[in-house]
DNA sequence: GCTAAATATTAGGATTGCCTAAAAATATAT
DNA sequence: ATATATTTTTAGGCAATCCTAATATTTAGC
């Protein structure tokens, strides 16, 4: 397994592989390489057992694939947690660092800074971290956009995304806030909620707001 | 600079390309790749102006190469005390998991690593840190198999060896102990010390003793 | 000082992973 | 329903890095 293939793997998870078939399409504009690249490695997975490939159709995980690529993501989302808590970096900066490390973090590694991390059950934009037997819990869907005027929720998880992530932090909305919707602006305008806990108002652009995932905390 | 690069200037540097001209034959031998391999990987290495080749005549680092190594070596061993340090584990399992991390480590992230472990100025086996510049103390060449009856020495290095490593680790001989050396059996027989503070004796293997090395701590 | 042994370099190939371009298959739109 | 557009696959190449085998150079023994 090289990197590479990890990286085949894991976008195809998260591209949703485990449910539906993903085209070859998909992976080569999510890892920025030629299709033909795609479709070589693809053949080279097929082997390992690691995808299925119905040519044409679209290629999905395998039970193989899908616990080598929650594997992955359990180490990424360890050292993202460990560059956050223990190296004090931002939430927007850990990605890149956080990539090229889980390509080289063996089993016992994961293990021993899963530990020294006190077991995190999420990454420091709130994904799932899966445990040591790839098992993870379910996660939320409703985007922040769709919650109604009034509705109280729990910011739960934000899309890895820089551009994001650096928005939300110069925002100074996180993970775990608890906030209430007070309206959603007209023209894919701004969403004004307000948090909880300190009564700090702001406005959550449209587009943001479509990649903020919550789950609701009043009846 | 790929992994592979970093892999020569690294062992180029340990093997004391610093001062003098290291041979094919010591790097094919230290890296276990043929030496035509290496003839070819140190021409592109010349090119980068990383090390300067005398054909037949042998390889040295150049200044630039020099930087490039102790960055390597920096991050080898923050890595490691990290892992011994934080993580628990024991000094002689550190170096396969420093090997690759150190080979994606950016500037920053060992930068943060360093101050997260407090400014480290050795590796658990005694080893210098080179600081962000690439400064480094001198060490001591002189192995504690060259001590005299009745002197008393502080250990301060072992090679990274792992059997070497598991030997002390097992005997109970750390680095920066404070020992006495009582006497050396004849016939490459063992060195017999005591460690100053608990008065542990303990016996050191002939050929243990010319990788361990000590700085004088008396007259 | 010459010959044999050791070491270094060159040459030719393999593998991995990428690319572009051409061909094949599928999907879309009128 | 067929022509066009899109997507996928195939084919032929390139670069990095390794290998083995052949050749060249240096070192060492007698």
């Amino acid at each position: 397994m090289t990197p590479m293939k990890e990286d085949y793997i894991k976008i195809i998870f998260e591209l949703g592989g485990i449910n539906k078939k993903i085209s070859n399409k998909e992976i080569a504009l999510a890892l920025d390489v030629a299709a033909g690249s795609v479709t070589e490695m693809i053949s080279k997975l097929v082997e390992e057992k690691l995808v299925v490939h119905e040519p044409y159709a679209g290629i999905s995980l395998t039970k193989k694939g899908q616990r080598y690529a929650t594997e992955l993501v359990r180490k990424h989302r360890l050292w993202e947690t460990f560059l956050v808590d223990k190296l004090n970096y931002n939430m927007a900066d850990v990605h890149p660092e956080a990539e090229v490390l889980e390509h080289q973090t063996s089993d016992r590694l994961a293990s021993s800074l899963d530990n020294f991390l006190g077991y995190p059950k999420h990454c420091p934009h709130g994904g799932v971290i899966p445990d040591e037997n790839g098992h993870f819990d379910d996660i939320s869907h409703e985007m922040l956009a769709m919650a109604k005027d009034n509705e109280e929720v729990e910011i739960e998880r934000f899309l890895d995304n820089h551009e994001l992530l650096v928005y939300l932090t110069d925002l100074g909305l996180n993970v775990e806030d608890d906030i209430k919707v007070i309206r959603h602006d007209p023209f894919e305008g701004p969403i004004q909620i307000v948090r909880k806990t300190d009564q700090k108002a702001m406005a959550v652009s449209y587009k943001a707001a479509h990649n903020i995932f919550v789950r609701k905390t009043n009846g």
